[in-house]
DNA sequence: TAAGTTTAGGAAATCGATTTCTAAATTAAA
DNA sequence: TTTAATTTAGAAATCGATTTCCTAAACTTA
């Protein structure tokens, strides 16, 4: 605030002043709690409307110890599957009168430890995080608890730290990706992964694994390929493997970003997608209803994910005392788009 | 905060008994203030590391009446350009030391006044805001800074109301892409606008005519569209300009998303892009360089734009006293890519 | 050494809303 | 009509950090 304006700030002793009651009769006016009449609150609520009264949330905060905030950490606002998850938490919090403070780590620990630091500060009641791909540690989850803020780690999760989680199953949507790979008539199904460390990698990878298994195919050592979500290192890897001796008819990537790259590697080395190589992505971003052909991926529905995520503070946390952790799973579905359909038609889907 | 864990949160009354002096000097020696001594002060500062002290900002803004916190209000934070806005002011307010707290107002006049609220509730210092596309009213522009509340406008900034302004040089940017359109030999180029009411739409159509009229083309009249700046709409658009007696050889569109229906409007007409038709998009959408053939659109800096917004503040606002309003405007660049070279050599650019 | 100046640190008021406790007023029950 | 129960409203304490004012000690300087 500008120190020279020397006005100030409207409050509820303005209010009691000019109603002719005591701030404390404001307070609960405003709050419509029962210990006033309706009478009083319809002045109340009238006189404050006439002031442009805004209702100080330091100060309510502050006495109250809790802000009616949550806060939230993601990597990346402007991964789709992020901004969607923010939608699905902005509507439930707008739902349940709470107010929302995104954060973004950038996929930095150090700036996830601040992220983190900054909510405590800011006093919110809960903090959603997804986990940055450099986070190993958890001290800084653990001095949200010791904060008695609560916790809910959703997608990118620590599963070796107790807190409320929910997450997509990702192993069944690998498993269904693949399935439908091989349901297409491809059966050297190339995987190019995340890091082993990340759980949803690790679980994508033995989704893979089990259809592989399951349709008894024989997929050679150096099809298996981790650390190649990115389009770069996704287009380098095909490429290696399009130049070998035994070549891929089928990728299945952990990103879209890395299924992109397959699809530039295939177009850079003549391959016709999807009738010489099949690809399918994961995520569902934008740009692959965009490419030529348009890119199959996995939908994970994030906005809903994020409703149920935010959903766990709402019901489960506020409404019930006790505190046992609660563990989500939502299901994910497979948009077979053109680069993964040579037999079947392609479908279109509503995915936001 | 859960009601029923009774520890209390550790306090500079604390820290003051544990060390054995006054909680105003603990306070003053944690915001290193003059009148402590240094000795004081790392023995102050060893005990609230020590004792897991967390700074409480709700009591601190209370006493304070600012609480360094800065609120950013986009329509929709997904969108390339506002992702990128925010990465830049995110970065400006950590150097000061400053949060951030980031609303969208998902296009919606009603949220918009709602993240104002939220931000003025939050006692935020400065609010950053885009405008939505429904914003036609300024009262709550007025009641930020009834509340002496510092605003600045940024990109859909409304001329009226008086305030700091940083946008981009649409018109210039417009003129320099049609102008490419031109260079390439493209001559009868068709416009797919916006809403003729907000002020970027408004430029970005001066800038094409300016370049038109420079070039003194003859342009029928059924070229110069408004309202479609949807892939859809484009789309529909396109092909009816495709069908008509006299069809352009090129589009310019004041955003991806129209380039993209033009695009595929193109293809399902049997045009070769950019032989047959050339097209220059806006904002330089991330899907603009995965479209086969790659889009050429034009690069807004946001995340530049992001950075000399907030400096304003941290600059212009808090050092200077003098309140003079600031207009700042930021310079794109035209990233001719395939969809708009027929003859030079398509570039490549660092975008982001 | 006396007087003036600087420095270090503390006491207490303050920011604005909430909440507890108490009392008065009203209604219901006896 | 009296007593008990219920409403309604206010007084005052409180949340935790900041800041103003003040005092005592330490240090200069003449």
């Amino acid at each position: 605030m500008n120190k020279s304006i020397k006005e100030k700030r409207v409050t509820i002793h303005d209010i009691a002043r000019a109603v002719g009651i005591a701030p404390s009769s404001v307070s609960k006016a405003l709050n419509d709690l029962p210990s006033v009449s309706e009478k009083v609150k319809t002045l109340v609520r009238a006189k404050a409307r006439e002031l442009n009264y805004k209702h100080n949330l330091s100060a309510a905060n502050l006495r109250r110890g809790s802000s009616r905030t949550i806060g939230v950490i993601v990597p990346k606002i402007n991964v789709a599957f992020f901004s969607d998850t923010i939608a699905g938490i902005e509507e439930t919090c707008f739902e349940n009168n709470h107010r929302l403070i995104i954060c973004q780590s950038n996929e930095s620990f150090e700036k996830e430890v601040q992220a983190v630091e900054t909510l405590i500060q800011q006093n919110v009641d809960c903090i959603l995080i997804s986990l940055s791909q450099e986070t190993q540690t958890a001290d800084h989850l653990k001095e949200i608890t010791n904060h008695h803020i609560h916790l809910i780690q959703f997608d990118r999760v620590n599963p070796d730290f107790d807190s409320h989680v929910i997450v997509n199953d990702n192993r069944q949507a690998a498993y269904n990706a693949v399935r439908h790979l091989i349901e297409e008539g491809y059966s050297r199904i190339a995987f190019l992964g995340g890091s082993e460390y990340l759980p949803i990698y690790k679980d994508r990878k033995n989704g893979y694994l089990a259809a592989i298994r399951e349709a008894d195919l024989d997929i050679p050592y150096n099809y298996i390929i981790n650390n190649a979500a990115k389009t770069e290192t996704a287009l380098a890897k095909a490429l290696e493997l399009f130049y070998s001796k035994n070549p891929p008819d089928a990728f299945f990537t952990v990103s879209d970003f890395a299924a992109l790259g397959v699809l530039k590697a295939a177009r850079s080395f003549g391959l016709k997608v999807p009738e010489d190589v099949g690809i399918i992505g994961f995520s569902n971003e934008a740009f692959t209803e965009v490419t030529t052909p348009t890119l199959s991926s996995v939908i994970q529905w994030g906005k809903n994910l994020g409703k149920e995520a935010s959903n766990i503070y709402f019901n489960t946390i506020l409404k019930e005392k006790q505190e046992h952790f609660a563990t989500l799973t939502i299901e994910s579905t497979v948009a077979a788009r053109e680069s993964s359909c040579r037999k079947s038609k392609k479908q279109t889907f509503e995915t936001r």
